[in-house]
DNA sequence: CGGCATCCTTCGTGATACTG
DNA sequence: CAGTATCACGAAGGATGCCG
């Protein structure tokens, strides 16, 4: 019935591209952390918390995660402007397997770097 | 002692960017996962099961890959030449959390893409 | 067979200036 | 304050041809 060889390219057989494609990027993975850690932020505190995003990439990504369900825009009516974001639900799901993978990079990042060294 | 304001972007902080740094390409995880399923694999198989990539690509990633230990690359000396690729321990230890992350995409894809139209 | 070298295109990212 | 708009650049990726 089936081919013994599948197509691992497409999507049916690897959804986590579609992950990746999503906060696979420089930095989407940076503020689920952020906002998991701190719940809500305004614009400019994600801004500050990291320091070297720039003001349009914070946009163009924040703007993708709230696309994706995955953070929740809240604007106030006022002058100034407010804007708070914080994680979706959806959003709460993904973070113990991000958490993970924080962990795994730990635990492995030390031996990677010794093995980009030797040239095995 | 501590400043409040944490820099998010350093990799004390984000050891994930390390990670996703090394296989958050779009070919990496493809052939870690396809490398986790067949076990050993020649060049031009993996070439064959992701029938998108191109040979450059393919050479670059299982290089990288390498490279970090996550590969090992077996040459035989033989005419013409045959080389296999296969998962080391290391990577073992890390395809747990990668098989997570495709179960949660799996279970989560569809209502991204509801969201992604809705605008909410 | 399993690459490497080269050229070329596209996309992501950054810098800067402007706006409601 | 929280963006938008525009320009520019570098890196990632693809196409093609050559080699041991």
């Amino acid at each position: 019935m089936e081919n013994k060889v599948k197509n691992y390219a497409d999507e049916e057989h690897c959804p986590v591209r579609n992950v990746l494609d999503r906060f696979g990027d420089k930095w989407s993975m940076l503020v689920l952390m952020l906002l998991s850690d701190m719940d809500v932020l305004r614009f400019n505190e994600i801004h500050k918390y990291i320091g070297t995003i720039s003001q349009k990439m914070l946009t163009v990504t924040l703007k993708k995660l709230e696309a994706d369900g995955l953070v929740e825009r809240k604007a106030y009516p006022e002058i100034p402007p407010r804007v708070e974001y914080s994680l979706t639900k959806r959003a709460k799901t993904l973070m113990p397997i991000i958490q993970d993978l924080a962990q795994w990079a730990n635990k492995n990042m030390a031996d990677i770097q010794d093995s980009r060294r030797s040239v095995v």
